[in-house]
DNA sequence: TGTTTGACCGGTC
DNA sequence: CGACCGGCCAAAC
């Protein structure tokens, strides 16, 4: 199967699946990194599909607030934070702490 | 083809 | 940091 698709949906996979872990990244970030900036809704949206591929660490991305908004897509609400967690990410009150410093931008680290 | 939806963002108070 | 408002983009119906 070919994983470079056009579609803005794989473009978004390939972005999550370059986060590093312990690290975390917010909708906006990716949109912007795709070009579309103001299209981070559209990212969400196409997350809602992530489903469709195994190495898409959803978890690991977050609105700009730093909050599991998505944390309710997932098969159970914890398993979101739980990831995070895993992977030495605090979480509090379904917030990332120092989300500042876990923050991972596409467009500044892969420049 | 037009409308609706959605895991959002930025600026401002 | 918290809350409110307007806007922008792509897919689904």
């Amino acid at each position: 199967m070919k994983i470079d698709k056009h579609n803005f949906f794989d473009q978004v996979y390939q972005v999550v699946k370059l986060i590093p872990k312990g690290r975390v990244s917010s909708y906006g970030a990716i949109a912007q990194y795709l070009g579309t900036k103001s299209g981070a809704r559209t990212v969400g949206y196409a997350m809602n599909a992530a489903h469709s591929l195994p190495d898409v660490p959803a978890h690991r991305v977050v609105n700009r607030s730093g909050l599991l908004t998505g944390k309710h897509h997932f098969p159970t609400p914890s398993a979101m934070q739980e990831a995070l967690e895993e992977e030495g990410i605090l979480v509090k009150n379904d917030k990332i702490q120092d989300f500042d410093s876990k923050f991972w931008d596409p467009s500044r680290e892969l420049t």
